[in-house]
DNA sequence: AAACCCCTTACGGGAATCCGTAAAGGGTTT
DNA sequence: AAACCCTTTACGGATTCCCGTAAGGGGTTT
């Protein structure tokens, strides 16, 4: 099993929790924080010291307070730590059930395990810190069908951001200025048009403003 | 203090943290539900058998599983007790911090304190229990700008549906036809943009879809 | 009754969107 | 080089949205 484990969540019955199973499952050593910054400088530190930890369990949602923080949310943190210890394992434990942020978690970053708060999230989570010790990757029932073929939509980052830019209020004209501009492309008027269609289809939006809010639904954006 | 109190969490952990929290209250009788249904029935049953709860402590969000559900969230539960055992108190104990939410609680279903989960949620949870003890009304500090008379936008009824409608794919057009159908006044396509213009100016939206975009991220529809 | 206010409705023009068709450009195949 | 495919761009018309102005109707005030 493991032998140190960090919990980063920023509710402390909950942080309870989960340190109570990684004892039941034998983990010697288990620290706890409840800002995303402080789990950063501990890993940080961790690895200067040369004793790293094995294993993050990361919350998404952090509630902000008096404290400002470098990393404000869980994917935050995932997403720095991930890009500068490669190896580290991960598993967030969210009640996040929308299926888009799990497949980002999973395509982007590399986590080991996502487990959704719920009824059961402590037995899931016991699956997840199991398969993520032995190198595979675990995903919670309640999101499993993120990778079923069915809904794999084609998505790609410039939709995104396409509807990133429709939905803070620019008009189609105005986002192919700014793509000319930094020279993204497709850039047109047309294409951008042609493309915000495509997307209607697939999501079976009536309009532009429908689209928006199917999208803001799922998580996409 | 309190005699009899209902708990009705989903996650176990919190569930127990709560009860926790009673108990040290000095509460002596604590009973806990992990779905609406049942904790409707347990309600029902305690007017029935004349040992009614004084209170009863709920969370928003209940994850759905293989029990289908008459009351799928909390707030369909808070709707139906308080319509049906008016002098019920209520306290939503949540992680939920947009206002708009928030404000229904108290203006629609007029419970007796809300509660944001967070770090020091079970502190700010023990105030609102002495405060609705003492029959007043608690709001976390999270949510506090809730009533505040700065943001109190005055939007009605009307208006909800009017972004509903939108949000869901209507053109304006048709919103009109279905309103004349519904004889829901004003209805006339003149009068349904020109209540979107006010709207659009109120939240500060260069278009309908940012308009909705914005609503949609305050959680008003 | 006339004047007034407020809300609803009506109309029109300009802008943005929706949607189809077609041309231009780049790369590969034959 | 010609033929081909695919993506991007361009253009035109139909529809919808945006926004101003103005007319109608009910209720209250003078």
């Amino acid at each position: 099993m493991f032998k140190k484990v960090l919990i980063a969540e920023d509710m402390e019955d909950i942080n309870k929790g989960v340190h109570t199973l990684l004892t039941e499952l034998g983990v010697p050593d288990i620290q706890q924080v409840q800002y995303c910054d402080d789990a950063y400088l501990k890993i940080k530190r961790s690895v200067l010291d040369n004793d790293p930890f094995e294993l993050v369990i990361t919350d998404l949602s952090f509630k902000a307070d008096h404290r400002s923080q470098k990393y404000p949310s869980g994917e935050a943190l995932v997403e720095k730590i991930k890009s500068e210890f490669t190896t580290l394992k991960v598993i967030v434990y969210s009640v996040e059930d929308r299926l888009q942020p799990v497949r980002n978690l999973f395509n982007k970053h590399h986590i080991h395990g996502y487990v959704c708060k719920s009824r059961s999230g402590l037995k899931n989570l016991t699956k997840a810190i199991h398969a993520a010790y032995e190198n595979t990757t675990y995903l919670s029932p309640e999101v499993s069908n993120a990778f079923s073929s069915t809904n794999n939509l084609e998505i790609d980052d410039y939709d995104i951001s396409l509807l990133d830019n429709l939905s803070n209020g620019l008009s189609q004209e105005e986002i192919s200025a700014l793509y000319k501009k930094h020279h993204i492309s497709p850039a047109s008027l047309s294409a951008i048009e042609k493309r915000l269609n495509k997307l209607r289809i697939q999501f079976n939006a009536n309009n532009a403003i429908h689209l928006v809010a199917i999208v803001k639904d799922l998580g996409l954006i």
